[in-house]
DNA sequence: TATTGTTATACTCTATAACTATA
DNA sequence: TATAGTTATAGAGTATAACAATA
């Protein structure tokens, strides 16, 4: 019985997790991006450029993203009061149920994967993973609890 | 100190993990597509048709990965004998350079994350991810040890 | 006829640079 | 002047459909 280097199997592991998403989302006509969008909105109403911040992309990119995701009527545009260049970004009832579908497929898919391991296992392997990604935020600075794509944040 | 659900972990955990290939990929200016085509034919020298299978693409989509990646002398096209219809592709001195660069600063970048964890946390967690996957792949026919991007078969 | 691969086309996603409107 | 956002443009990546060459 062979088994994986601990590299191969990080990275395995994550091609596998992923690309789980990415047909979960596609069974609904979203991309993986589209998903994350939906996903860090489930909790917030960011302006374009906190948005942009938030995924990591250029605020043109994210013009892009929001006109399809609009387009499709999952998010919506809201005027912002404060300052009148700034364009609130919101979840739509659409949007909100879309991410929520897509997150409990996603979700069920991710337990099915654990339960090839016995209870107790899974338990361990949960929690070795939480208390390294843990050390590693902590490390970087970052607040793990604040940005949770895709599944949103755990309340 | 809160923690993470074990489905948020796993998915946090392919962000971070995918995440760390994308940036070092870029750093050579190749996106993850193009360094998993590396991957794959670093120890391959498959058809058009089974670089496809391999990557989960159409085989139009290929054309133009295997165009793009030849006009940046990281793969060839070699005529097949055997069948005057076919293809195959192999990797380029200087794509394998790259390939084993990238697979190389990738591996320090993951054994990094996982130093984050005591060295006896770290065989438990390779040991549960490694059974995690070999259950996962014999349960749906997939032989693990035969398709093993980005960083190659472990030999 | 069936298969291998390419091409034409269309869409998503991304970035850079130039632009408009507001602060 | 500086900031928020959009638009123009370019390129990668993907798929479907139509095609040429070979089996």
């Amino acid at each position: 019985m062979p088994s994986l280097s601990p590299v191969d199997g990080l990275a395995q592991l994550s091609f596998l997790v992923l690309g789980t998403l990415e047909r979960r989302a596609a069974e609904h006509d979203v991309s993986i991006v589209q998903t994350r969008l939906l996903g860090v909105l489930r909790d917030r109403r960011p302006t374009m450029q906190e948005l942009a911040k938030l995924l990591g992309l250029d605020k043109s990119s994210v013009s892009g993203l929001v006109d399809r995701a609009e387009r499709r009527g999952l998010v919506a545009r809201v005027p912002s009061a404060a300052d009148r260049r700034s364009v609130l970004v919101s979840l739509t009832d659409a949007g909100r149920r879309l991410a929520a579908t897509v997150g409990a497929q996603f979700e069920a898919d991710v337990t099915a994967l654990l339960e090839f391991l016995p209870a107790a296992d899974r338990a361990r392997l949960s929690g070795l993973v939480s208390g390294m990604l843990v050390a590693h935020a902590a490390a970087h600075g970052v607040d793990l609890f604040d940005t949770l794509p895709p599944t949103g944040r755990p309340d």
